[in-house]
DNA sequence: TAAAAATACTCCATAGGTATTTTAT
DNA sequence: ATAAAATACCTATGGAGTATTTTTA
């Protein structure tokens, strides 16, 4: 059975004639009178009772009409759904976040989205970066914030969140703190306050000790940047974190200063499967990245 | 959109599999790729997202895919509305009939037939022959039960019922109450107890006693048979009653006698309008006419 | 390599349009 | 005579099948 065949004959009862139907639906009479001859074909039976001049519905037909009208409505109802859900007014989104950058950023992203699409949910899911890599291959994560460097594929469309970059913290009491640019190779003989080994800028601040001649002298490890940076002063180590830092840090003794020579970027990017599915509610996310930047 | 598209679609995510699914709808797997794909671009929208080997619902899919189910139901149970209608399992009819033969056999039709149909509701219409039939002729009511010779016109379908003869009905004390057969003319002298003028029969008696040659001298006039016996027995009088009615008659006093000559017949049949849309429940009940005979 | 899904291609059914006929007032 | 509905006829779309290719495990 065709939905238009019903949609026909239910607004040929409507309006109690053919020819008024067929301007309503634009098409012609001649179609409407098939549409519902096939409609009586399908279901066996008369449906529309020919008396004196004006039309009358059958048994059948008065229970074609009456529960068709029931199926109409919910095919209007699809329809609605899916519209809604096309203009981003419904949906869900898994979003796989690192702790790190959850904690900055999240809040920001939440709020924005938010404003603009307050019924569609985010659902967040923090992991390490290759482990959001890899649920985001696997299709169990929609969308994904990571550090475009600690890729390991390439067969993500990548959309740029932050662009930022490295600087050095230390305490305002520091030997260095009044300089306007320090070299990595300065910091040879510092303390330093990082992050533990399961993350991923544990290594990149090792290597980039390393590439700079020596191996970092580490004096506490910490999940917690704002920890990290309490330590880092109370202890007159150094740390490197991403600039955008410290604008939320409250520690007023806490300097950065910036990396002499080639800056170390720190590039954070939305990734979604290259080619894969994109939700509307996914499509009117990454649409808005813009507006989640701090 | 078509509902077999959509039942298809269901039975793919029900199936997980476009080849399995095609084995239990018997159609190709082919079909149903394009099935799917049919409903895709009618929604604008991929509906099922293929991420390894399995499949998954995109956020439309699954909207498709749980109204979509809804509809199906509603679809199903429109069918099976239908075909309890066409079964006879429910639906209602139009029943005109006559004062008269409505007390005699309307009790027993109604038996009869709620026992086998007892979900079709007959709606009983009592009015003169002539008033049943121009209703029945305007198509607002199903069918009636009338005297055939009593029929102006002959766009009917007929359905013979009962096929009674006229009898004299008088006292047990009246002079000709030990006769076999009795002839119209011998009442010449007689008091009639007859029907008033509205109904037919008050015309039929009073034609039959001019065709032999005389015009009867009514007594009373009553519009109940049952008051018509009594008054023919306490005023000694005579009556022209249908055979049929003696059954119902308590008046142990009444006796019936034949008339000499040519039969009166009284032949009841059902109408319905000729060519006419006939509902289910209507050819359910025309089936049991036989069964309603006394 | 094997199984599943998608696609190319063909055929035929049929939906819808135009024009005409039938029907009813 | 007029208006509405049904039908005849035509065309073109597109649905289903078969065979083949593509994809993925």
């Amino acid at each position: 059975m065709e939905i238009r065949d019903l949609k026909n004959f239910i607004k040929v009862v409507d309006q109690g004639s053919f020819t008024k139907a067929a301007e309503e639906m634009y098409v012609t009479q001649s179609s409407l009178s098939k549409s519902v001859k096939r409609l009586e074909i399908h279901f066996g039976s008369q449906l529309i009772v020919r008396i004196k001049n004006n039309l009358h519905l059958s048994d059948i037909g008065k229970i074609v009409y009456q529960q068709g009208r029931e199926i109409i409505n919910s095919v209007n109802d699809l329809n609605l759904s899916i519209n809604q859900t096309k203009n981003g007014e419904y949906g869900s989104i898994l979003l796989g976040i690192p702790q790190l950058i959850g904690t900055l950023f999240f809040p920001k992203i939440a709020k924005e989205f938010y404003e603009s699409h307050g019924n569609i949910k985010i659902e967040l899911i923090e992991n390490g970066a290759k482990k959001l890599e890899r649920i985001v291959t696997d299709g169990k994560v929609d969308i994904a914030l990571i550090v475009k460097t600690q890729l390991t594929k390439d067969n993500y469309d990548i959309y740029p969140f932050i662009e930022d970059e490295f600087y050095i913290f230390l305490n305002e009491d520091h030997p260095l703190a009044n300089r306007t640019e320090i070299s990595i190779s300065e910091l040879k003989n510092e303390k330093f306050i990082i992050f533990p080994e399961e993350f991923t800028l544990h290594d990149y601040i090792i290597n980039t000790c390393k590439a700079h001649g020596f191996f970092p002298n580490i004096l506490y490890k910490s999940s917690q940047w704002d920890l990290i940076l309490e330590l880092t002063a109370s202890h007159n180590a150094v740390t490197l974190l991403p600039k955008s830092i410290y604008t939320k840090n409250v520690n007023k003794r806490i300097k950065l200063i910036k990396i002499k020579g080639k800056p170390l970027l720190w590039s954070l990017v939305f990734i979604t499967l290259k080619d894969s599915y994109k939700s509307f509610a996914l499509q009117s996310f990454i649409k808005n990245i813009d507006s989640f930047k701090p």
